[in-house]
Order: C-alpha cells, then sequence, then structure tokens
DNA sequence: TGTATACTTGATCAGTTGTTCAAGTATTAA
DNA sequence: TTAATACTTGAACAACTGATCAAGTATACA
C-alpha cells in the first residue's frame, strides 16, 4: 500500500445488514419521513398531510422504517405517534448532504 | 418545540439526490465493491476476482457508481482502474457501521 | 350502542433493479 | 495479422419495490 489506510473489517452479515439501513434512506418518500422527524415527533397524519402522501403509503414506509430499527412508536389514543429511534439517522443524512452539496 | 433542535433545509431536488446517493449504498454488491476500493485503486478483474462476481455484473455496477460520482475511473493499457471519488463515502460507511453495531 | 377518527394490513400491479448472456470494443503480444 | 486479455454494452428476465385500493382493527365520543 501507498498510503496507509486503515483498514475496515465488514463480515458478510453486517453487509448485508449496511444494505438493508442504506435501503431505508434511498426512498425519497421515506427519506421525507425521517427529514420530518428531526423536526419531532409526529403521528400518522401529520406526516401524510406534510409529505401530501395517503395515510396508506405512509403507514406502510413507517412500518419498514420501524422494522428497520429507524424510528420507535407510541401510541395515544387514536393516534400513533413515531420518532427517529436515536441520533444516527441525523449523522448519515447530514453527511450525505454535505457529499452532495460538495 | 420541547428541545431545541437544528433545523434542516432541504429542497426537493436534493431529497432526490440523496435518495439516489443512498441508493447506490443499498445494494451488497456495490457496497462490497466500495468496501473493497476503501484499500485502494483496484481494476476490474481484481474487484471481479474479490468479491466473486461476474466481470460483466461488476462492470454494470462500476458504471452506476460511476454516474452517481462516488467513483472515478483510470485507464492503463488493457486495465481500467477505479478509486473511491473522494472520503465521504469511507465517512457514510463509517456512520452506518457504527449504527448496526449500535 | 352506533358512528367517526386514526391507523393498519393484504392483495394487486406497474415500474424498477440486478444478474446473465451474447456480442461488442480496445489494447497488447506473438 | 491473428489471438488473447480486459473491459463494456444492450437485451432479456426474474425478483423486488412502492403506491393504491378495499377491508380490517382500535380508540374516542355522543
Amino acid at each position: 500500500m501507498d498510503h496507509h489506510v486503515p483498514a475496515v473489517h465488514v463480515t458478510v452479515d453486517e453487509v448485508e445488514q449496511l444494505a438493508d439501513l442504506f435501503s431505508q434512506t434511498a426512498d425519497p418518500t421515506r427519506l421525507r419521513v425521517l427529514l420530518f422527524l428531526l423536526e419531532g415527533e409526529q403521528c400518522v397524519c401529520s406526516i401524510s398531510e406534510q409529505l401530501d402522501v395517503s395515510v396508506s403509503a405512509v403507514s406502510h414506509q413507517l412500518r419498514r422504517l420501524r422494522t428497520g430499527g429507524l424510528i420507535s412508536r407510541r401510541k395515544q389514543g387514536r393516534h400513533v405517534y413515531y420518532a427517529l429511534a436515536d441520533d444516527h439517522v441525523r449523522t448519515l443524512i447530514s453527511v450525505g448532504l454535505e457529499h452532495i452539496r460538495e
């Protein structure tokens, strides 16, 4: 090696998990959901209204994001509130934005 | 707002670009290509051999990554060498790994 | 109890994705 | 020139994805 490059050890299983993580942020609708959740916890109807996407479509995507561990769920009365599971999403989006904005 | 959360301003066009960026890292094969390129510039046949994926399949994915601006290309004789375009990929993967490894 | 609101779920289906295969170009060496 | 190596390209096709629609569950309220 000409330059000293720190080695990155990634198992086969981790590659799959990584690809799955990036798949979740690879869809514009899901990305918009996550961007909206950066502002704080939101219920399904708010997300639907904000993104101008049907409640059903939003619900399907929220399920995907929840299964993927990116968001958490809280029920209160008739409403279901979703929130970012941790701060990794914010970091991921920041790094992505840095890249496309050069 | 209860907590002070720094606002993230993202245009409609940037959402598409972001989704496209994450789409590139959302496929296991492309991810493995990028991980291998973290070790330095590599020719197509090396990548094909390392990943145990056909030269054609690798070439198709390299084209995708190049169009997406994640890697660069250099021809030398019969060989074509690919390398990471910048260090954002490394950061993106690091953040992703941090997330899945908790 | 009945009705409205809030959300979920499964099926369907058009559009997209990734691999394979066959045929191509480009460079090198005999 | 011929042959081999290194890579690219386009078509084909199975697998996957995301929105829609219709029907469901759950909670609140009159």
